[in-house]
RNA sequence: GCGCUCUUAGCUCAGCUGGAUAGAGCAUCGGUUUUCUAAACCGAGGGUCGGAGGUUCGAAUCCUCCAGAGCGCGCCA
């Protein structure tokens, strides 16, 4: 239950009903009217703009008309305890108790549903994220905007609507030949002790390759290695299949699931690129032509050299884009085309691409594909995820790629855990970098959010195991007829946001609010708890070692909201710390 | 040079899709534990929301221009 949608929509009753009785003008478009929590020095529930917003067409001021307003809303609803204006023409509402026992009562009663937007139109979403080369593990790097994938998908799952995450495997091109060279390398130094080549700046130096070769040299001992030529392609097959096996293992590990892993080397093999490309040519959005050096750059050894472009210039980007390389074989951009075609002929109703700061000059050409291929572009979102920036006893803590000595998701989880990486990568806008702070995460305190907001849900099982109840079986209560105090409401108030949050958070795709909120949240519950040391009657368990049923439900409220939050993110929720 | 993203307290950042006196945490200073979990709480100081215009009853939020930071800009994917 929305309260703030509700009242709204009550709200625009009222305006209907005066207007027909001639004694208000309304505007065509009562968008812009809200209803929100006023600040809280104000000491009410509610409030709403709409004096100020219909001040211009009534010709009055917006003191004069909230003043009108405000009386006609109190006759129609008897859940208002006082109603008062405020300037410049806010009206703000308070409710009788009855109101917040009702809404604790709806939460109660919905409990695995309370907060997700249900009324919404359901749609099919394709979650393209991760999509790292399919040559070594997965870094820092790689777990932001997986863990703003996964969650993002979490949150669309909570709103029911259809979910598919999928993982676009780059299994073509010539990465992947230095790759499996590499590996081939790597090889030779177990069979034929001869040294890795590591001054050649193609071949991938990092150390994991060696355990790469060491397992394809174990499945199977009677294969010839001597010649490159001869199992090349079978050994890139088996190389990349190392590589899942390791990435899927990181991803694993940062309790991330896959629903498909699509391979690019497919789509070449199918045709899907040719085919695509044939497609675009025919309605003339391909041509044969060379690309200028970018200006301001040394343009010493640029060759101009004429190669089939996409006309994505049609569509806004600022440069047309090569699909194929002068040796004839596909660029990356003209498989991704494929891919996209691919997923629009899937028919899902949006396609969301998580991607990284490094593509973000990516988005224009291939939301132009999009368009050129399907007359729209407005199937296709793209959110990017800004660095992470490593912090380790206050200093930047360098990750480079060159030695293939960067901090690996493993590293990271083995150092601070699933729970913690996630929580803390989600704790800020996914548009903004991040300071990943290795000492922080792993202290147990309040420069900890995690352990905040989950020490908030120990808390409140503790007093449920006090009493001998099971904190996650429903409440046998039927009679609610409670009255709460000031300090009671404000988190009933937090609360009550609560379903607004989830619908900007996956409006917006940034589920960063769900931990903002859950941390706001638990704030506001420790400060309650806490009144209890000095104020014996506002502790949860009374001298008689019993607890009300006002408590009850209201502690049961509150860590509802907690765990399905903390269950959206993918993290636990302990009952003990 | 062009594109994308960003600029809010000493530091790191929120800011509810335009609202009331702009909020947290850290850091600094001072308090709270015979009591349901002190991994917590309470209090104090700290601001030209990068700058300049504009739209609006009303701007940190929208538009334009300017400045600064990061990322990117052919056959790497």
């Amino acid at each position: 239950m929305n309260i703030f949608e509700q009242y709204l929509s009550k709200i625009k009753k009222t305006l209907l009903d005066l207007s027909k009785k001639n004694e208000l003008i309304l505007s065509d478009n009562l968008d812009g009217i809200n209803a929100e929590i006023p600040p809280s020095e104000f000491n009410y529930d509610i409030s709403t703009n709409v004096a100020m917003f219909l001040s211009k067409v009534n010709k009055k001021s917006p003191m004069d008309l909230a003043e009108k307003l405000a009386r006609a809303l109190k006759e129609n609803d008897k859940l208002i305890d006082n109603i008062s204006i405020a300037k410049p023409g806010f009206i703000n509402i308070k409710f009788k108790s009855i109101f917040w026992t009702m809404f604790i009562e709806e939460i109660i009663k919905n409990s695995k549903t309370f907060g997700a937007n249900l009324k919404e139109k359901k749609n099919d979403y394709l979650i393209e994220f991760v999509s790292a080369n399919p040559t070594g593990p997965l870094h820092v790097g790689h777990s932001r905007g997986a863990i703003l994938g996964d969650v993002i998908a979490n949150l669309l799952l909570f709103n029911k609507h259809k979910v598919t995450k999928e993982y676009y495997v780059n299994d073509y091109g010539n990465q992947i030949i230095n790759f499996t060279k590499s590996v081939y390398f790597r090889i030779r130094e177990i069979i034929f002790n001869e040294p890795f080549p590591i001054d050649n700046p193609n071949l991938y130096p990092g150390d994991y390759l060696i355990n790469f070769a060491q397992n394809i040299i174990n499945s199977d001992k009677k294969k010839d290695f001597k010649n490159f030529e001869k199992i090349s392609e079978e050994l890139t097959v088996l190389s990349i299949e190392q590589a899942l096996i390791l990435i899927k293992d990181n991803l694993n590990s940062l309790g991330i699931k896959h629903d498909n892993f699509i391979s690019e080397k497919k789509l070449v093999i199918n045709q899907e690129v040719k085919k695509v490309v044939d497609y675009l040519q025919k309605n003339k959005f391909v041509y044969k032509g060379k690309i200028k050096a970018p200006a301001g750059e040394n343009a010493d050894g640029w060759i101009e050299r004429e190669q089939l472009l996409f006309k994505s210039t049609d569509f806004g980007d600022d440069k047309d884009r090569a699909l194929q390389k002068s040796d004839g074989s596909w660029t990356y951009f003209a498989s991704d085309v494929a891919y996209h075609k691919n997923k629009l002929d899937r028919k899902f109703d949006y396609l969301i691409n998580i991607l990284g700061a490094d593509h973000a000059g990516y988005i224009k050409r291939i939301s132009s594909s999009v368009e050129a291929l399907s007359g729209s572009n407005k199937k296709l979102i793209c959110k990017v995820s800004q660095l992470v920036k490593l912090i380790k006893n206050n200093k930047p803590f360098k990750m480079s790629k060159r030695k293939g000595d960067y901090i690996t998701v493993e590293d990271l989880i083995s150092e601070v855990g699933k729970d913690a990486t996630r929580f803390i990568m989600l704790n800020r806008n996914s548009d903004v970098e991040l300071d990943f702070d290795f000492t922080k995460v792993k202290e147990k305190s309040k420069d900890n959010s995690l352990y905040y907001v989950q020490y908030c849900y120990a808390r409140i099982s503790s007093v449920f195991r006090h009493v001998n109840l099971d904190i996650n079986k429903d409440l046998s209560i039927n009679k609610y007829d409670f009255k709460y105090s000031d300090t009671e409401i404000r988190i009933l108030k937090k609360i009550s946001e609560w379903p607004k949050c989830i619908e900007i958070s996956s409006s917006k795709l940034e589920p960063h609010r769900i931990v903002i909120f859950l941390y706001d949240l638990a704030s506001e519950f420790h400060s309650y708890w806490n009144l209890g040391k000095d104020d014996e009657s506002k502790r949860f368990i009374n001298n008689k070692k019993k607890i009300t049923d006002d408590k009850l439900v209201f502690l049961k409220a509150v860590s509802n909201v907690i765990k399905t939050g903390m269950k959206i993110v993918g993290v636990d929720t302990p009952y003990k710390m």
